[in-house]
Formats: structure tokens, C-alpha cells, sequence
DNA sequence: TTCAGATATTGATCCTGATCAATAATTGTC
DNA sequence: GACAATTATTGATCAGGATCAATATCTGAA
């Protein structure tokens, strides 16, 4: 509805993506924003229900997880500025298997999925947005995926502590810990085996390589 | 160009993204395909190479993997209908860290970066397209990792003879070993174990349980 | 400040999959 | 069909993380 500096940050990342977006669209897009904010401990998602929000963050920190046999595995944290809930549900409007749970006071803008695609068929350029937000997530997990496969737990949690310093500071250890895919004790003794520095282990191929040359050679 | 039977495939997937897609838009798009063929082994994608085109498969099988202190760890299977490419690198402009080789000779449709934005700036339609393809592969990357977490290997071994034998038939084993990310050995292992039917293990949870209430009542 | 609950560390043992090694089966080629 | 190369299986040992348990540290509320 009318100018609220609640949209101040999404506007900013809407206009980083899309400088051409005039007044009219976005006061169409405003128009369909709720604000939301959550206390610590409370959840946006819950696994069985169909997400039917996208929400970005004002501010506050929430965390991803599944619950399998009563053990929670965190696979995502949400910060100011990032794009949460369970976007596979959403966008398959099938029940999410994850939870989404607030770790601080969260300030979230909310749009549904009926209000998008309203706002998607009256503004052509709101596909580009949203082309680029799904690309967005796209690099997003396919960087955690090449971390998880390419690099030891030890480096994972060393390349945290450089490069996502507030993730050390705002979560407890544990929820890092199953970030990573180990239990607390095994973070605290990686932690702890941290000093002594890294010793390189050379391995050697234990599965064929197929060279491009040899493979290619053989029409 | 000319309309050509080589793509008929991707055509009858965009109209079943986009059935309004006219005539001369998709003569653009067409316009801008190109065909190419892949003997057996040949790579489609090298690491450290940017990505500069996404491909459309015809017919074939493509595998995806990172190489990773001299082995491969496979992390994706094309085949014939789906999109190809290391897409992250390709969205990024960044050099990819996966490669990309054909497991079958294997027809593509390609696109180039350049030729691609041309037609997100000719084709505004092109945006709902491009943000539908990337909303996509989001899906997929999902339901990989939600298995990886929520399931036992052999379970996702089970499920793979289940939902997509086409794998068991054209892919060796250890590929499929390492795209579950264990050792062919160990995955020969699982399979002669399936026979004595899935033994249930109660687990209860190790790390403490946030619920809802609890953590909501406090303000 | 004190205390209780939550979180983190440390130790001992267990278990699964990795590794190393050898053999068997399969596949494709001549 | 026979052979060579690839792929799969099976066995024995090893290593790292999980588990169980106990203790230590931290945090927030009264």
C-alpha cells in the first residue's frame, strides 16, 4: 500500500536485480507484502504443511532442518537479506519436509503464492526477478553441494569460521555441528585437533580414470 | 533457421512450459540452437573451463563429477530431456569445478550465455521460461539433498532400482557407488544384504529437541 | 550472586564403511 | 569362441565418526 520502511531492504534487493522496476510495479508488489516477525523458537515452516510463503528476511536469523527418527539435521541458515522457507514445497505446492525455525526475533516481508503468480501475470518483468531469485538458490546449493563433496569436514568448518564468521557467533555449536553432517562431539574434537596443522594425505585413484583421450579414441 | 526434426524434442518441452510460445519467437529461439554429438567419453564440460552454453539432450547420457584428489565423485546423471551443463559456472561466468562427460554417444541442443541473454531481451516469455528451468533444476538439487539426509544408502539404492531402473541399465555400478557416495565395493555389499529384508533401529534423539511451545513461551 | 538448564568437552567403546588385496564375472573385440 | 580389459564380488584389516557416559563450561533468570 503505501511506502513503508519495512520494504526498504527487499525494495534495495529487488532494485540490485532490476533497476528498471518503476513506482507502479512496485507499489503493485508492496501491495501483496505482509510483515511478519517471529519470536526465537518459533516456526515459519513445518514439515506436512505446503509452504505457501516465500519470505524474505528484514532481520534475524532462522535455521532449515529435517526431522528424521526424532534427530534434527540443519541444512540451511537464513540471514537478513536472504530468501527462506521450504521453496521446493512452495514451488511444488506439495507439503515441505523440512522445518524452518527462528533462532532470533525475525523480521520477515511475506508474499504467497497466489499473490505471485497475480503479480508475475500483471508484471512480465517480475518473471525476471523471479528467474533470477531461483537462479540465486540454485548457485547457492549447488556451492554446499561441491563444499560436501569436494572438501573434509575439517576444512568445511575452517572455510566457515573464515568466511561466515556470524554463523560461529549467532548459532550454537551443535546445530553447526549437523550442518556439517557430524554429531556435536565430533565438531568439539575437530575443533580441538585444529592446532596441530593441517597434514596432507596424498591418496591415489582407487576408481578408473577416463581420460578424455582414451575414451574419445574409441569411436 | 528452418525447422528441423532435431528440435522437435526441446519445442514440445518449451510448449509444455509455455504453450503460447508463437511461432516467430520460437523461430528465434531456433534461430540461435545449435546441434552437436558426443561420441562415448567425450566431455562436454571440463573443470576450470567456464561454461558457455547450456545443452538440451536429445538422446544419450551425460554423467557429472568432481574430481577430487584424483577421484571422481559423480554428482549427476543426464539423460535424454533433461538440461545439461555445469549451470552454476554457466549462471556465474565463473570457471566450472565439474566435469561433464558422455557415458552414450549423446545428441545436444546447445545455447550459448550471449545468444541466451539476446533472447531473454528479445523474448520477455523467455524470462517465465528461463525462471521455470532454473526453478527446475532448484527442485531437483532439493530432492537430491533431502534424500542424502533422509535416507539410508540403502534405501537410496533401493529407491534408484525403484524409480529409475534406466540407471542400473546403463550406468556401471561404481558409478552409481560413488553417485551415492560410497565405494563400489561397499555398495556390491548393500546389494547382496538387500536379500534379509530392512531390519528397523529405533533411534532416539541425541541433540535436544526445540518445540514449539516451549520455545515460544519464552518472550 | 547463585543456580538450573543448556551447551561444550573429553574419554572409552563400538560399528560402519574405507582400504587393500585377490578372485570372479562380464563385456567387447578380434 | 577366446582373450583382454573392464567391472563386480568377496575377504581381512583399519580408521574415523557414532554412541554412551561423565564432567566442565556457559548463559540467563531470579
Amino acid at each position: 500500500m503505501e511506502p513503508s520502511p519495512q520494504f526498504e531492504r527487499i525494495r534495495a534487493y529487488y532494485l540490485s536485480l532490476l533497476p528498471a522496476l518503476t513506482g507502479d510495479a512496485w507499489e503493485l508488489c508492496t501491495s501483496y507484502f505482509t510483515v511478519r516477525t517471529l519470536k526465537k523458537g518459533e516456526f515459519l515452516q513445518k514439515q506436512g504443511v505446503v509452504a505457501n510463503h516465500v519470505s524474505f528476511l528484514n532481520y534475524g536469523l532462522l535455521r532449515m532442518y529435517h526431522l528424521v527418527d526424532g534427530r534434527e539435521k540443519v541444512s540451511e541458515f537464513f540471514k537478513e537479506g536472504d530468501y527462506a522457507a521450504d521453496y521446493r514445497s512452495f514451488l511444488m505446492r506439495e507439503p515441505a519436509n523440512t522445518y524452518v525455525q527462528a533462532l532470533e526475533e525475525t523480521e520477515v516481508v511475506e508474499l504467497s503464492f497466489d499473490d505471485l503468480q497475480i503479480i508475475y501475470q500483471r508484471i512480465p518483468e517480475a518473471n525476471f526477478i523471479g528467474r533470477l531469485i531461483a537462479e540465486e538458490l540454485f548457485k547457492d546449493i549447488c556451492r554446499r553441494t561441491t563444499m560436501q563433496v569436494t572438501v573434509s569436514i575439517d576444512e568445511q568448518y575452517a572455510a566457515i569460521v573464515r568466511d561466515k564468521p556470524w554463523l560461529i557467533q549467532r548459532v550454537p555449536q551443535y546445530m553447526i555441528a549437523s550442518y556439517l553432517g557430524v554429531t556435536p562431539e565430533a565438531l568439539s574434537r575437530i575443533k580441538s585437533r585444529a592446532g596441530k596443522r593441517s597434514r596432507k594425505i596424498p591418496l591415489r585413484p582407487t576408481t578408473p580414470v577416463i581420460t578424455e583421450i582414451a575414451a574419445a579414441a574409441k569411436p
